[in-house]
RNA sequence: GGCGAGGUGGCAGAGUGGUUAUGCAGCGGCCUGCAAAGCCGUGGACGCCGGUUCGAUUCCGACCCUCGCCU
């Protein structure tokens, strides 16, 4: 549930979640640890899972991959989508597999959602219905969301009061889920899923004290992404993939941008602006998260020694 | 040097004699199976000097600067 002290029972084994907002280091540090302490890496990232999306996903790379186990990378084609019930899942198990082997789960990554659905848990809910979301997008795109708002709030106003007629997506969920079940939204959310208990969760931040630090890292970054030819490997994504510009996978920092270039709507000028506007609205999102969770340490990552500063911090809770 | 056009918030770009578009960026926030998504909120301006006026970003004049054309 919530996350340990930072120095646990002996006998509880230690789980360890880092955090970041993008470019703030993470798979520097995790390269660090990994050199140090028997780890197996659990990647919690919403893009990372995709294969064939290598540079715009700043993906680690082979060598780094190779200084431990990494999971939860490459995982779904780029035309499927996967989430934040699905990672709970799969890490839970993970974690269990990976102290079943004698070693420590390293769960790192950028996306706060799947934390926190790991560590509180979901409600009961109704999987995604791929066909009735189609419908639901054909039927906004005639009527507009307002109008999917007002259907909402006739089958549940509750569900419907709690949205702005604007918030398209969760309209579209919440309509999904009543549709689905049959009940009001309110009683589906009641029923939690049972799950046992987890481990102890011992978790560390990489957070920037200098917000134009950080966007000067992440200009930098993008600019290297499209140097290693991000255009080139959306273009061949286009080829080998039936994708379109919906699919979570080509709404990705980065990808959006490249496609809408790549479709002629851009120059490249505005590829580069868009490209990093984009990465810095990700990583203002990220830290607002962060900054309301509860996390063990917070450590700057303008320190020039943040990955040895994370290494001491978990090698301390690993004994 | 002459003629023409123009100088509006970080950028782009409207407009008005009095109630300060808008977009982008920035900043703050929300977040239950798409979350690198989706959504909400938000500060900030009229080149400079003088004049007209009850009142000038808006009208007049000078000046400075920019761009284009001409010499």
């Amino acid at each position: 549930m919530a996350a340990s002290s930072p120095s646990p029972p002996a006998s509880a084994p230690p789980v360890l979640v880092l955090l970041g907002p993008t470019a703030s280091g993470k798979t520097a540090a995790v390269a660090r640890i990994a050199q140090a302490l028997p780890i197996e890496l659990v990647s919690v990232d919403s893009a990372l899972v995709f294969r064939d999306m290598d540079i715009g996903t700043a993906k680690p790379s082979a060598e780094e991959q190779a200084l431990c186990p990494h999971h939860l990378i490459d995982i779904v084609s780029p035309e499927e989508a996967y989430s934040a019930a699905r990672f709970a899942a799969d890490a839970r198990r993970l974690i269990g597999d990976i102290q079943a082997r004698g070693r420590i789960p390293l769960l790192a990554g950028g996306t706060m959602l799947y934390i926190k659905a790991l560590r509180e848990g979901l409600s009961d809910l109704p999987e995604a219905d791929p066909a009735l979301r189609a419908d639901i997008d054909r039927r906004a795109a005639e009527q507009g969301w307002p109008a999917l708002h007002a259907e909402l709030a006739a089958l549940d106003p509750d569900a419907a009061a709690r949205l702005k007629p604007t918030d398209a997506q969760r309209i579209q969920r919440a309509l999904e889920i009543v549709t689905l079940t049959g009940r009001p939204l309110a009683e589906s959310y009641a029923k939690r899923e049972d799950d046992a208990p987890l481990p102890p969760l011992t978790v560390l931040s990489l957070e920037p004290s200098d917000r134009a630090w950080l966007h000067a890292r992440i200009a930098q970054r993008f600019d290297q992404m499209l140097a290693q030819g991000l255009v080139d490997e959306v273009r061949a994504l286009r080829a080998r993939y039936r994708l379109d510009p919906g699919l979570p996978s080509m709404r990705c920092v980065g990808y959006r941008q490249v496609w809408s270039f790549l479709e002629g709507e851009t120059d490249a000028a505005t590829l580069r602006d868009t490209g990093i506007y984009a990465t810095r609205q990700l990583a203002k999102r990220q830290i607002t998260w962060l900054r309301s969770m509860q996390i063990d340490q917070r450590i700057d990552c303008l320190r020039a020694d943040a990955a040895d500063a994370v290494l001491h911090a978990f090698a301390r809770v690993c004994g």
